[in-house]
DNA sequence: GATGAATGAGTGTTCATTCAT
DNA sequence: GATGAATGAACACTCATTCAT
């Protein structure tokens, strides 16, 4: 999952909530993670999870999340939170569009390096929702947000002259799976150079979006 | 999935089996791979292949199969097939490696578009294996053996100079995830133009791989 | 399952039965007793005695057989008619009743070296039967009937003479458990030299019975 | 199936148990022990166990056991935890071996009059193991172990010149086989006096390995 | 007579969720 | 707040039996 520019998150509940309460969601949040990461979205029961988190049932889990999706929605959240951190810098630290997008692709994937969990996690929950899903409309339509975001960057820096001419959504879903792909990959095979990946996708998707190319002929 | 130069499959059994048997097998196959493409792998149970298919029991799909594995690999040969007839001469229609790429991009998509569960259920399944899956790693290996060959295709392009230079494991996954994802993306908003996606994968990976742009230089 | 004496076997129904259709119950009921002997009663599905018999389908068992119940009383009477056939002229070549004793002990597990799957297949069912059963009712009662028989010959060594004093009932169920025991010890542990062992229950339950230690005193 | 002499179990999983489990624990397998003394091994299914316990679905037994295996080790356990409070001092009042094994059987016979559904359900499930079951053979080893101390026993009791000469290993089966047949029948026939069978049995083997008749000669 | 596909009840097990304590 | 026992539905799978052909 391609993390960045985060519009950033809210609770679903609206009900204010006790430090420790937070202190307990988090503990479970990193928990649940971790095991989605290993086992993957639909293997991870709650049993692992509070397993995980050193609690001793499943009960504290549903009376603290909303259900299942409640909790996956705070682990995509929370996963978001950190690539929206770490990313942000990395992309705003460029002004051309062609930069930024490198500076996107590789900073996704040395993040990978960093949290392999929390991308694997994000990739997990987000590539098992379903259009159907009651309860995870709203937040697919969020996602969608961010990808429509992204996809205005490219669409900018091809009105800038810095990109060619192609369909920015499909560019963008194109680079987005391309680098899944990666996290999936990594989690299979721990021994992969995903920062190795990272330059050989940026230089890949430069030559693809490039304007040079084409007017150099 | 991006499919194509299958290396073709048989069962595992060797009996025997009559017509009707080979018909039922044939029809429970259609109907998983229809429920697996509606709900995702996992949430595939048998009661609701057998719905689908028209039976009254899930023991019907005992009965025909050896276990919910060997459904799936029936499935995910299935869906081979009729991705290699379909692909195959379009591809070898082709001399060189890059309209060759060109046809198995949008080939994968002009397929997509007339079997969409086909390919869907083929992503759904081959994207939920572990590798930890007994069972089913014999078919994990056959999967890397197709893309192996694709690579070496790839890589035969680099050296008749048709393409540039780039790591071919990393451009033949990328170009995977990118087809995967329209799958995806077909799945949940059955309006996409799925054809015109893949004409605009197929100039966006032609850019990336294309030798002119050094040439030019 | 100490057989011998046995009274006679009579199939439950009373129809007439075709030439081949015996054929197919022989071949069926042989198959039911190497598979028993094997894996045990509960687990002899009919699915394991029909692929062991050659057979296609279980329907053809179902055909057959009135039921299981019926399967399961047609390999007990098989068995006991190997077995009466095999011991009856052993123990009546003796005179004196301990010596048909001994016949008994030794002849029982000489025919367990010869027909291993039949006593083993013998004592599963028999030791699998419960009193409730409806339909084994009947049966039980014949075991039964078998086993007075038996006990009758002890009574009748007492009264010779030639036994000491003891209830003949615990003493026949002790010598057929005996009996039974390595039945199933050699079902478990093939090298196990049945032959040996037959006679040392022989000589314990000789020393068990004879009058002459008590008379010596 | 003869007890005595066990050497003492605990659960495998280490973790700690509350009060409240260890009460559910001991009534499941108090219930186990009912339904499998009635209908037997096999067709002991959780379900009527369940029932038996007053549940409401057989997933609370899975729930507090590990599957059925588990389970049939804690009703194991508590018939040998039982037979051992029972058996071990009857036997230690007696020096003598001949003493001690009239003591065994006897005692063995007695215990039965007071939990006939503890020594049935330990002769239930002891009997329908077999050699492959995995997670049941370290099981199978211990019962053996048991065995081998009692058959050391009567070696010790023929080199003090109490016991003749015989195998006392096919005497120790015998003896067990005795008991355990008056096991089943007392299953069957509730009516049936089994503390007179003891006696009658104790005198039997008494007989049968009493060194007396070889002095007298 | 014979076949084998179909049936439906039953198996143990996992799961998210609930609720009395 | 926190616990963990209890719930009931769902899961894949096996089984003996039935029945149209």
């Amino acid at each position: 999952m391609q993390a960045g520019n985060s519009t950033g998150k809210q609770r679903a509940g609206g009900r204010a909530k006790s430090f420790t309460e937070t202190g307990r969601r988090a503990q479970i949040v990193a928990a649940a993670i971790d095991v989605i990461a290993e086992v993957g979205y639909q293997r991870a029961s709650f049993m692992k999870i509070a397993q995980r988190a050193g609690l001793s049932s499943t009960g504290m889990i549903s009376y603290h999340f909303d259900g299942r999706d409640d909790l996956m929605r705070e682990v995509v959240a929370e996963a978001m939170r950190v690539a929206d951190v770490y990313m942000r810098p990395r992309i705003e630290a460029h002004e051309r569009y062609a930069a930024r997008l490198r500076a996107s692709i590789e900073g996704n994937l040395d993040l990978l390096a960093e949290y392999p969990n929390h991308l694997a996690a994000l990739a997990e929950v987000l590539g098992n929702l379903r259009g159907g899903d009651p309860g995870m409309v709203a937040f697919t339509q969020g996602m969608e947000a961010i990808l429509a975001f992204q996809v205005e960057q490219l669409r900018k820096g091809q009105q800038a002259g810095e990109f060619c001419d192609f369909d920015p959504w499909v560019m963008m879903r194109a680079i987005r799976a391309a680098i899944d792909d990666v996290v999936r990959r990594a989690r299979d095979e721990p021994d992969v150079d995903v920062r190795a990946a990272g330059r050989e996708l940026a230089d890949l998707f430069d030559r693809a979006t490039s304007a040079t190319s084409t007017t150099s002929r």
